[in-house]
DNA sequence: GCCGTTAGATTATGATTGTAATCCTTATTG
DNA sequence: CAATAAGGATTACAATCATAATCTAACGGC
């Protein structure tokens, strides 16, 4: 049945919000559009009213995603300033190991990124552009290099650490990531 | 129709081979049985003589294609010794950008390690075990802490670089990565 | 040279995939 | 208030999925 033009957004909403989680946990391939929508509380059926393919749902909640770990770096650096080292820190802590769904979105989705479309990786592309200007503006702050160094490092060692079975191995990577305070 | 005993080995290897290069180029979830066993040649029938699921065959590919790796690093120590710095730059080339297929089985692979059996994660965990055991060994050889942060910092720039679309960025990436000598 | 074993082909299964047409109902617009 | 537009449900489609039973032909041991 129809619904009210707010309802409608409102579900919308919720369906990108819904994929921007279980694209996380479960990768793009590892959630169909119908349990994508059961999920958000409706059936597949209206999906193809509200989005191109699975696709573009896929760039929308990928962008909804980044914006939303943006946030929580920049509270982050708001609290306790543009050091990369206590960045490193609180980005490699052992809750962050768990949580895949609401965790950083480079950790879980880069690595199926060359797998898709220009769109997605524009999404990518524009996000680290995005972290990068939000670490490096500042006085004494880092330059681009060292702030792209540590990213690398950040996302590197949480992708290893959720791979690995044992969770001593798991931690001793997290915290060899955050490594020496410099750097 | 049946075949000779070394000719069913010779199979089997092909099939793990060719699922270590699909895996990495397509994801887990991005290829199917049939087109696995299509691609070596074989129909998807014979399948479930050889491996009791489809997952075990991802962790035995998973395991060629992190030995394949593992010898790509190896070879490139005993050329030049097990220096940071020189192993980053080899790793973070441009030509390892694409050719995901026979690339580094972490980076293609690890993020979605998460969402598999334990036998799969225990595949990672030895992994990387075994890289740092190569690293660390010999005299003046970096240690596990800075070995284990070099290793992340390669594998998430070279994810990162992959999955942004604009080429000058990429680049930028690896060679940020690469970084400053020490370290 | 026969025979049990088995690798691989053929075919089948039921579930799930992405995409889409149809229909019902209701909100919005004139 | 009536006509139109549209959100969402229902149903359908062909393709693909993982798994498996059945068949057949050739290999390995006797």
């Amino acid at each position: 049945m129809r619904v009210s033009r707010d309802t409608a957004e409102k579900n919308r909403k919720r369906v990108v919000e819904t994929a921007a989680r279980l694209f996380r946990e479960q990768g793009y391939d590892g959630i169909g559009v119908a349990g994508l929508m059961q999920s958000a509380g409706l059936t597949h059926g209206g999906f193809y009213k509200q989005f191109k393919d699975k696709e573009a749902l896929a760039v929308e909640a990928t962008e909804v995603a980044l914006a939303e770990t943006r946030g929580r770096w920049q509270r982050k650096i708001a609290r306790d300033g543009n050091d990369l080292g206590s960045l490193k820190r609180w980005y490699l802590s052992t809750p962050h190991l768990s949580g895949v769904g609401d965790g950083c979105a480079f950790a879980a989705l880069a690595a199926e990124a060359p797998r898709h479309g220009p769109d997605l990786r524009q999404a990518f592309g524009a996000a680290v552009e995005s972290y990068l200007d939000m670490i490096t503006e500042g006085e004494d702050a880092p330059d681009r290099a060292e702030a792209l160094r540590a990213i690398s490092t950040m996302v590197g060692a949480l992708i290893l650490a959720r791979a690995v079975e044992d969770p001593a191995l798991a931690e001793e990577i997290l915290d060899s990531g955050a490594g020496p305070a410099t750097d």
